[in-house]
DNA sequence: TTGACATGAGAATGATCGTTCTCATATCAT
DNA sequence: ATGATATGAGAACGATCATTCTCATGTCAA
């Protein structure tokens, strides 16, 4: 009954995702085949279709990983940053800031994937829209943590802000519009005093 | 030595380009056919090549004729809002608001074809990125006619604030983040008076 | 050991697409 | 009118890619 392989499905999955990961991120979904994500996790196009039955599901698995992964990673940097006494609202943009000047660099993957109208339906455009629906939801209790009045509206202007930021950075090759959406985030923050 | 067509090159090329327009703004570049902008334009294969030697010159022609007609198309309905005694700065919220509540939209077609690496090249990203400039050298104007403090920072956040709106309403299928934007946007300008 | 079965490597399939080519037709100068 | 030339319609070519299939090999239960 169990596999004979000598790599577990689960095994399998791992590098799957991450290579899934690697790859599209930097190439773009429609820059990517089944062939090369087979060569870069060196899982046969066989077991790759047995793991994933079609491209469109292998693309909302990595969405929904990218997720999971990302959030952490954003929030676990924001914490850290609060921790050593920083505002939290503001931590966010330095976070962002930290990954923007990081090689390889290329904006918000769900931003990105969104624009692939061809590769993407609408499975994939509601994992979209629930990750930045979570980044809202998390800023916002960010705010509210705060004490700011109004942490609903504050939260939706920083993730604004936020957003704008990456797509920028991306667009223009340059930290200049996070430090800008920074300063900005500051004084909205300021205003809600 | 004249040519024996009916319809002379200006011609086709206009026609091509508004197809180029329509389609590749609503499906992608990469979900866009030559033979989708030859059925959808009326010119055939053979003229569209001697036109535009090969699809990344189609779009690059596309995108370069996209910014004219979109800086033409925000700037005049800002002026307009101006001229009835709106804030030009928030004016271009109510602009893009009103952009995004029509059918079709689907967000800033400078930063959905960034998104589409296997379809850009550098000279496209060169186009991309001037769009970007220009728009926020329009912003920053607007900061410094309207005699503000520090224009050009003022200009920066009103420009990441625009950006972040025309993505996140695309993702997200709502005005919501137009409005916070532009709630931050009226903040970071009484902030600069 | 042996046979049933799962696996990997990679060939085969069928579709799409950018680009070029063919050829019948239409235009213009003479 | 006629030949040189340009054009359009669409077939053809070559490449890429998602997906499936083949077959030789390795694994496990008995």
């Amino acid at each position: 009954m169990s596999p004979a392989a000598t790599i577990d499905d689960d095994t399998a999955r791992a590098a799957v995702l991450q290579s899934a990961n690697a790859v599209f991120y930097a190439r773009g979904i429609a820059g990517v085949g089944m062939a090369d994500i087979r060569d870069y996790s060196g899982v046969s196009l066989r077991r790759l279709y047995s793991l994933y039955p079609s491209k469109r599901e292998l693309v909302a698995a990595w969405l929904t990983d990218r997720h999971t992964t990302w959030m952490e990673w954003f929030t676990s940097l924001v914490d850290r940053r609060a921790a050593a006494g920083e505002e939290p609202l503001l931590a966010a943009f330095d976070a962002i800031a930290e990954w923007a000047a990081s090689p390889g660099y290329r904006g918000c993957a769900f931003v990105n994937s969104a624009a692939e109208t061809a590769e993407i339906d609408d499975t994939h455009r509601r994992i979209i829209a629930a990750h930045k629906v979570a980044l809202l939801t998390y800023l916002t209790s960010l705010a509210a943590d705060g004490g700011y009045a109004h942490p609903e509206r504050l939260g939706r202007m920083i993730g604004v802000l936020l957003d704008g930021a990456m797509v920028e950075a991306a667009v223009l090759s340059s930290c200049e519009p996070i430090v800008a959406a920074r300063e900005a985030a500051a004084l909205l923050i300021e205003a809600s005093q």
